[in-house]
RNA sequence: GGCCCCAUGGUCUAGUGGUUAGGACUCCGCUCUUUCAAGGCGGCGGCACGGGUUCGAUUCCCGUUGGGGCUACCA
């Protein structure tokens, strides 16, 4: 057993802001995989120190997307725990004596800069080629003017004096000691003139209190680090671990964002996508086992994950990977279980009905089990599979030109009809014998008889086994079916459009 | 522009101072079957470039190039 002190602590610190991004959630995952692999604890803490975009509605959005993932919490909002509140804006008299501290120091000081004053000096220091950091303006500014400026009623935010001189180096988990020159390092906002903190106060603040022991995020704030790491010394307190983990792209390589299409990892679950694949492959997007092997669930996950697995460059978020390994849980998948699942989705698209019997859900699992091993997102069963729900399904183009519009298949199929009503029982063995028996007594191959009554009976040409999917449609519908094709063909309606 | 990070096929990646550089997705063939968007088999395709170090570099160092991130009173 590891003492208190060293428990391993990390957490996932969204802005709820929108809903969970897929970026997000890679980075809630990675985080979260670390803890559990070390048998320590994962945190959510909700920052929403900007009052103005945080909704109450974005953090519902986080917390079903951690849950769709299975990602879960040891301690959060809605858990509580020995380091709360875990809301940042339930924590503001914390930051406040923290920065009153600073000030009081000598640490950090107060800015009456105005915004547009400083974006015009920026402008300048951009266009001759300086670092555009602040100027320092206000950062001696004599005890007399301070006060008179506070007299004034002057608006004022706080900065943190950062050092001038020498390197500060953080040493990052994933790529070794990154060091950066003071010199070139701004003071920063801590608390804005609305008296609230900045993200870079609250952070450190939170991340130190609650006892957070490696800092794991995005690569984006690798660069804040320096600034977080001085102060965390200036308010003494002990630096974490920090890990900074490869950002997720786009198909054009830079970072994930809108316009590549689908970012909110709730649009993927409405597009078809089982939350473990997902998971999955959310995983192997910046980390890899180390052996051949990738598609890992929950526990194999946890059992591999570890922070030298983890990869430094950034990694592309590739659809057509995440589909196929979709289709790989889908195979595996348990029929009863994906049933379940597929219920919502067939109900929505009012394909099955609100309360399926018994004997009902006995067959839409065996449609299910029929169904699983050649699809690749849960749509697919809807798209692919709606002959076995209704009669109001289409014949692709592909059905009519092979099949449905050749001269003698409607005669055929009328044929089979009359096999098919004939059968002593309506099963496998014996629907098969039906279909080759008219074969062979016609003297055609059995593909002649088959592919016409697959294009009839699903108006696709591919799909399951055709004696299987047969099996589970009522004899009658099947039937039926074969008549109105044949019907439909002989009136030419079956041309290929 | 400045600072920081990164660099193995189109994509995700394994890997090593000496390997036929391995796997997966995609794509393309072939094959099985009643079909393929299923299965099986096979194939195309890669160490960004230039210098070093070394008997030998994909691997180590430097540079270049390329890509990305940060440069907010957003997080």
């Amino acid at each position: 057993m590891t003492g208190y002190m060293s428990e391993i602590r990390t957490r996932f610190a969204p802005s709820p802001t929108g809903n969970l991004h897929v970026g997000g959630a890679h980075t809630a995952l990675f985080a979260w995989l670390f803890a559990r692999h070390e048998g320590g604890k994962f945190i959510l803490r909700i920052e929403d120190t900007d009052e103005v975009r945080s909704t109450e509605q974005s953090l519902a959005a986080i917390y079903d997307g951690l849950r769709w993932l299975e990602i879960d919490w040891d301690e959060g909002p809605d858990i509580s725990g020995p380091f709360g509140p875990y809301v940042q804006s339930e924590r503001l008299n914390i930051y406040a004596q923290y920065i009153n501290q600073l000030i009081e120091s000598g640490r950090a000081y107060r800015c009456f800069c105005t915004p547009e004053e400083l974006e015009e000096r920026r402008e300048i220091m951009r266009a001759r080629g300086i670092p555009p950091v602040y100027d320092r303006t206000c950062a001696n500014l004599s005890e007399e003017q301070i006060e008179l400026l506070l007299a004034e009623g002057k608006p004022y935010c706080v900065r943190f004096r950062m050092l001038e001189t020498g390197t500060t180096v953080v040493n990052d988990l994933i790529r070794g000691d990154v060091s950066f020159d003071n010199s070139l390092l701004g003071d920063f906002v801590i608390r804005k003139t609305s008296g609230y903190p900045t993200y870079h106060m609250a952070v450190v603040v939170d991340d130190c209190l609650m006892k957070i022991s490696h800092v794991i995020r995005a690569e984006e704030h690798l660069a804040n680090t320096p600034s977080h790491v001085q102060l965390m010394d200036a308010l003494g307190f002990e630096r974490p671990k920090f890990a900074h983990l490869p950002l997720i792209l786009g198909t054009d390589k830079t970072k994930l964002s809108k316009r590549h299409g689908a970012v909110n990892l709730m649009d993927y679950k409405e597009q078809g996508f089982l939350p473990e694949a997902m998971r999955n492959f959310l995983a192997i997007i910046g980390w890899s086992p180390g052996a051949d092997e990738e598609i890992l669930d929950h526990d194999q996950l946890i059992a591999r994950f570890t922070l030298e697995g983890v990869s430094k460059s950034p990694g592309v978020f590739d659809l057509e990977k995440a589909t196929w390994l979709n289709g790989e849980y889908l195979k595996r998948a348990d029929a009863e279980k994906l049933t379940d699942t597929l219920l919502p989705l067939l109900q929505k698209e009012g394909l099955i009905e609100a309360h399926p019997s018994p004997e009902r859900r006995e067959w839409l699992v065996a449609v299910v089990d029929l169904m699983k091993e050649r699809t690749r997102l849960l749509t697919d069963f809807v798209t692919w599979g709606r002959y076995y729900f209704t009669e109001d399904y289409p014949y692709d183009n592909e059905a009519r030109k092979k099949w449905l519009s050749k001269e003698d298949t409607p005669e055929r199929l009328d044929m089979l009809a009359d096999r098919m009503k004939e059968l002593e029982t309506w099963d496998v063995e014996a629907i098969e014998a039906g279909i080759r028996g008219l074969a062979e007594e016609l003297e055609i191959g059995a593909g002649k008889v088959i592919h016409p009554c697959r294009s009839a009976v699903t108006g696709q040409t591919i799909g399951p086994s055709l004696f299987h999917l047969l099996e589970l449609l009522p004899r009658e519908t099947v039937v039926a079916r074969l008549r109105r094709a044949a019907e439909l063909g002989r009136r030419g309606e079956l041309a290929p459009v």
